[in-house]
DNA sequence: AGGACGCCCTGTTCGC
DNA sequence: TGCGAACAGGGCGTCC
């Protein structure tokens, strides 16, 4: 679930708690999750230094530790970070543990084990090493144009993490519902008010959920996020909400909103 | 190229 | 009541 919004607040979370603290420990609970090294690996590049920044590309975190190290957090569906100091129990499910030398523990939580860590030389080292497209937050109009041409299906194309960055399925749906574009329509064949619309409302959408905190519940009122359940009713019309099946998720619209 | 599918993983929900 | 199946989904790999 961990898309854009949450991953900035959870790179907010890191610059508040974690910076300028010397990293004295480190804990690797889940060896399966790191990528490209181990926990000793790990420990070998952190031990000793302190992140110094912070930065976010899409749905990846990144804790800079200098100008050639960086850590690289993926939370998969269900991730997040904890910071604490002196609990006499982890939280349930910390698969990596950072012990600063002030005492403080941050966790990296994650309950399914479907995220990611690694080490890269920097975030743009990374991003281009795993093909990324750009943020979703800095994509331009011409840039979504662009890619806009292409036959896939927009909500396949909103996810494609090689086209845009930062998108997943929830906000997906979001963001199509927003701009009254049906899930399955084909990128090629919107017309170019459709775009327009579709990306302004990538970015509307992305910002008010920062905004929430990325919380469903302090979303705007005309969001269909906090409606997307079995009998969920569109905020703006009371149509029932749908479900179709669009690049192997569920996508949720309003059948009345967003025509085919 | 695009899409369908399976896999990873586990907490929750559903059906028998 | 209790158990197992199905489901959720980000990312990756495979196949058509």
């Amino acid at each position: 679930m961990p898309e854009l919004p949450d991953v900035e607040v959870c790179r907010r979370y890191l610059t508040a708690t974690a910076l300028h603290q010397r990293i004295a420990h480190t804990r690797v609970a889940a060896p399966a999750l790191l990528a490209g090294t181990t926990p000793q690996g790990l420990g070998r590049v952190l031990k000793g230094r302190a992140f110094t920044d912070t930065a976010r590309h899409g749905k990846y975190l990144f804790g800079i530790l200098d100008r050639d190290h960086c850590l690289v957090l993926h939370f998969g569906m269900t991730g997040e970070l904890q910071y604490f100091r002196h609990r006499t129990a982890l939280p349930a499910h910390t698969q990596c543990l950072l012990r600063f030398a002030g005492g403080f523990d941050l966790a990296y939580v994650a309950p399914r084990k479907l995220g990611r860590i690694a080490l890269a030389d920097s975030p743009a080292a990374f991003v281009q090493d795993q093909g990324l497209g750009p943020d979703a937050l800095t994509l331009t109009e011409a840039q979504f144009a662009e890619l806009a041409s292409r036959r896939a299906q927009i909500k396949c194309l909103l996810m494609d993490q090689r086209r845009i960055a930062g998108i997943g399925n929830l906000y997906s749906d979001e963001i199509l519902f927003q701009a009254r574009v049906h899930p399955r329509c084909r990128a090629a064949d919107l017309d170019a008010a459709q775009l327009r619309g579709l990306h302004r409302a990538i970015g509307h959408v992305l910002q008010a959920a920062i905004a929430a905190h990325a919380d469903a519940q302090h979303l705007p009122g005309d969001f269909l996020l906090p409606q997307r359940r079995p009998g969920g009713r569109c905020p703006r019309c009371d149509s029932t909400l749908q479900t179709v099946q669009a690049a192997g998720r569920s996508a949720w619209f309003c059948p009345r909103c967003q025509p085919r």
